[in-house]
DNA sequence: CATGAATGAGAATTCATTCAT
DNA sequence: CATGAATGAATTCTCATTCAT
């Protein structure tokens, strides 16, 4: 740890405006940047700074070790996500299906909100998180998250539908998988599935299911 | 040097008798139980040498390079799938969703065949494919071969059930993400998902999109 | 990463001086003193970074290989022996025969501004030649700049002297290989040719074959 | 040193017979096409091996050391260059300055018994006796003689032409280095020099000194 | 004689990190 | 804040040499 370096966000005694938010934010774009294209291996502290247009030495200013920035690439990819879906919830309205189809939309759609550079550096960071404690830790967290949110907006559609929720974790566990699965296909073995297959598919997946549950 | 490929068995000169096959497993079996653990990037070839118990000297000796090891374990992943998927076949006999299940077993199923490094080592493959162009055309034959196999399954199962085969495509895609995204939960972020979900979560999933198809 | 050339003079961020050049200097003096001793296959990165009390890293900050210290050494050598004639030539004024004498001096004298590793080092230079293109390009082109140099003095002295000036390039063929081979035979076999034999020979010779020549 | 390994040329012993000697001249003469075709540090014993059909621990049972192989080398050089000189000494009679062109022509005409090979692999071991003891006493000793019988037919051919022979050391010394320069501007910067100068020049050259000799 | 596995001491190069300026 | 030199530990790979068969 640097010491008196800043770490923190706020900022009380004046001078020179510190510009370390910004500069953090750089960091972490570069990073997704080359992790995406090159892999965690090659993202080296200069590969990094190189695509941030800055030093090494400034890199380990505002972080104190290359770990730390993949720890806030991955809170920012989760973010991003979490934006996405919120931005598609609103839109859904209360249809159960309408917000599930909504988590599905948020993770596999391609629209204006996308960053391709995202799905390569997710499918990174799930390889990482196998050896890495603090990243599988976050890995592991944003997964149980989203295992959990899936689960309740399954649920509702079932009991929407009349249909028995004892299906929900299974449902909800194939979905996760499905779209964990489909970023990695689509990452490190482009061209394999046709494009564009997931979103209708795993929406037709879900319906047909809904249909076979027994009722209530 | 790599030495060759064995020159067939006859021995006209006598000397010593070539080892490379069984030094060869060895160490490829060195190297998934060390990215299995540890991931290929800490799987430097000092540390697959302590794991196989030989010297780094004598792994160059057998391979040309760390990349080369790395194809021979992909190649080698890739057979042992093949056999599991064999076996099963080989048991289901001829009815299509039997089949079927039978590719979904050999791919999930943890049974006395299977290696729990392998799962580990194929996500950790999967994130190495994004950037080794070589690792990457292993990989995605694999898949390939893996998603035309599974259309045809899956198509023999949609004809047996008097309904159309339109959705093959489809189904084979979600399929085959979602295997390859439960491996990748289970490997990343264990505990995520329950034990065992995966098998019975697909079938049911089979047989609730088969049954909702319209028939041909 | 080796750091770009100098940029400029101003330096609008304040933050560490740069010592590159002189680093630079310092490391190729060390080359030149390590290969004019060893040869440079035992010129490793290590015996050079001893011998300029520098570490092994740092020798790759200021330069990415090897290679591009040898490259820098050979252009330095070159630009030594480019001083060393302009000083002889500045005082042999319009003769061209004098003219001519410069060269000779320049190349075999061993004065004050006389750097004994460097002969040493040409030879292994001409022998890395051999198979490093790098090497060979700048080794061809300093002997190009030679020949062609050597050629216009030779014919200068012939005109002066009222002769065909049709043997210039063999002329200057034979003085250049006698100067190179002169480079050889003193680093290689010390002793084997009597010191200072060179400058005087060669004059004599000039003077002998110029005498020699029909009129033009 | 092997104990026991064949380091002579007689075999009193009945048995298998010996193709050591055979064994050797195929090994050294891949070391020559090795050596001319990549320079020495790339001649490694794996290459050197493959070259000549062998393996590198059969090298090792014929040589006790990479260095060994270099000085059979060297004396095989030396001694082709030998026979070329009486061949061509056979044919030219008794006139001294034929015998001195037999001495220029045996080294620098490229007739029938001339091997391309030999003269990038004398550049590089001008190189190698920089540093190597060994090699460099072969290579001083190769060049002493030349020296010394050069210095004789120099003399013969002044006195021959009623002239002093004060400069025969000096004649000899620029034949020498003429000789080796060119050698190495041939093999180090090929194209540099017209092809075929080296004979016609040297002869020139030869005349028109000893024209310009004083009387005796 | 001959093979080919095995060793071990380097070799160049990389890279996160530190720190003087 | 920012620069860029400097470090030192690793890492992959090479290669002469040894030796069991």
């Amino acid at each position: 740890m640097t010491p008196g370096a800043p770490r923190g966000e706020t900022c009380v005694k004046m001078g020179r405006p510190s510009n370390t938010a910004e500069r953090r934010a750089q960091i972490v774009d570069a990073l997704l940047t080359v992790v995406s294209k090159e892999g965690y291996a090659r993202a080296t502290i200069a590969a990094v700074a190189r695509e941030a247009g800055l030093t090494a030495g400034l890199l380990h200013y505002h972080f104190a070790s290359k770990q730390e920035i993949l720890v806030a690439l991955v809170e920012r990819l989760v973010a991003r996500l979490e934006e996405r879906f919120q931005t598609r919830l609103a839109e859904a309205g209360d249809e159960p299906r309408a917000r599930l189809f909504a988590w599905v939309d948020a993770h596999v759609a391609l629209g204006a909100d996308a960053d391709p550079r995202a799905v390569a550096a997710w499918v990174v960071i799930g390889a990482e998180a196998v050896r890495e404690p603090e990243v599988r830790d976050l890995y592991t967290a944003a997964l149980v998250a989203s295992r959990d949110r899936l689960r309740t907006l399954v649920a509702a559609c079932l009991r929407a539908a009349g249909r028995s929720t004892r299906s929900s974790d299974r449902i909800a566990a194939a979905l996760l998988s499905a779209i964990e699965g489909a970023y990695r296909v689509n990452a490190a073995a482009p061209g394999v599935l046709a494009d564009g297959w997931a979103a209708p598919t795993l929406r037709r997946m879900i319906d047909a299911w809904i249909e076979s549950e027994p009722a209530r």
